[in-house]
DNA sequence: ACGTGAACACTTGTTAGACAATATTTGAAC
DNA sequence: GTTCAAATATTGTCTAACAAGTGTTCACGT
């Protein structure tokens, strides 16, 4: 029996969609940045509504912004923003870890993840951002629902865009990174979902805070 | 100083949008229908680039879908899919309820919709529905959270598509509803946010073994 | 009769060009 | 310098069209 291999041919709107997320994540698009459809036609040398077509999809993403008749604009999220997805990351998240720990299970790509942490040595700043991307994701995708997961990779793609604006800053250190990692797992493994809820919480919003205080928030950890 | 009175100028695609979602909701559209974009433009007086924008819109939506070159389709959830809505429903609210306790936070509009559970005469067996719906939406959106009470309405529509198909049964008993309600409502008040929050799963697990069967699917309250 | 394969109709993906409606900017008048 | 009006830019929508993919029919050969 022939084995199936999954292709996907991708359209020309979903190439330019995804090309435009990469730019938005690596910086080639500063926040607030015009994005007209008749540029971006250009650019990718395809018609206009095939343009307008990525561009609605990248608003619907919230990574663009725009009104009626105006043109769209990169999203610059505020501290107000960072602080409302870190919430509702922390919501889906802490839920997550609670149910984990009640069938004491300790997803195995979330433990690769973070050895890959571990293993980073002083690279770029934010070459940590990866691996712990994909800690929590891989949390998340342990439950196994198809919503929660795409809800969840939505906050994410968010979460990336605040980062490409504060890629100079030292927001993150490493080893304590892992090291709050591990005791999550090890809660994970230990049943104990309160615990590991709660640590969760404090690793968010020690994140969320840094990330809001990067840029322009006033310190605020009970903001939310 | 004029008061600013905030209207919406809604596009046609947004219109179409609309219109559709509401044939979606009160049973217009059987699932599996076959909406083409030439159908969907005729039955409105579009081009077909406008229906196009408005089925998209949908399918983005998870209320239609659609293959490539495929024409798109009402979506039939089955009760795999009402199980992984459900699951997503749990997991956003359980934690909404356990945080609601935590600052005893009673909201008035849940105690408001449930008053008007408590009103419902013999109507037609789905007039529960709708308050039902604010109550729990009430509980999401006392939180405040811009992109958690988006993605909760988006689980809600997915679930009122699922209802159209469960009109005739009789699936909610109206009183019982009204009483867990109070009970949930109760204990947010008391701060005990565990009950709180195991009460709401058995709350929701009912229902959705109950929509689940309702589907074809055969009992299972582990699912999930 | 049954499976094969080619022609066909139907549908979607994409493009081009156009016009109206709305925003934004420029420019001129006071 | 401020304010109003014209010009420009941009989006919303339409018409028409072609290309490409999907599903179906139907004759054909075995």
């Amino acid at each position: 029996m022939p084995v199936v291999i999954p292709v996907a041919a991708i359209s020309i709107v979903d190439a330019i969609a995804h090309d435009l997320r990469e730019r938005l994540f690596s910086g080639g698009l500063s926040p607030a940045a015009a994005l007209t459809e008749t540029d971006v036609a250009g650019s990718y040398d395809v018609a206009r509504p095939t343009a307008k077509a990525a561009i609605e999809r990248l608003v619907a993403e919230g990574l663009l912004v725009r009104g009626a008749h105006k043109t769209a604009r990169v999203a610059d999220l505020g501290p107000i923003d960072v602080r409302d997805i870190y919430l509702a990351r922390a919501y889906l998240e802490s839920e997550v870890v609670r149910r984990l720990a009640a069938a004491r299970s300790v997803p195995a790509e979330a433990v690769r993840a973070n050895a890959d942490i571990a293993a980073l040595t002083n690279d770029t700043p934010l070459a940590v951002v990866e691996p712990d991307m994909r800690f929590h994701l891989s949390l998340i995708d342990a439950v196994g629902n198809e919503r929660i997961s795409k809800m969840y990779r939505s906050l994410v793609s968010e979460v990336r865009l605040c980062m490409t604006r504060v890629q100079t800053l030292k927001l993150l250190d490493t080893s304590m990174i892992h090291d709050e990692h591990e005791r999550i797992l090890a809660l994970l493994g230990a049943g104990d979902g309160e615990a590991a809820a709660r640590l969760l919480d404090d690793h968010l919003a020690r994140a969320r805070e840094r990330l809001a205080a990067a840029l322009g928030g006033t310190a605020d950890p009970a903001a939310g």
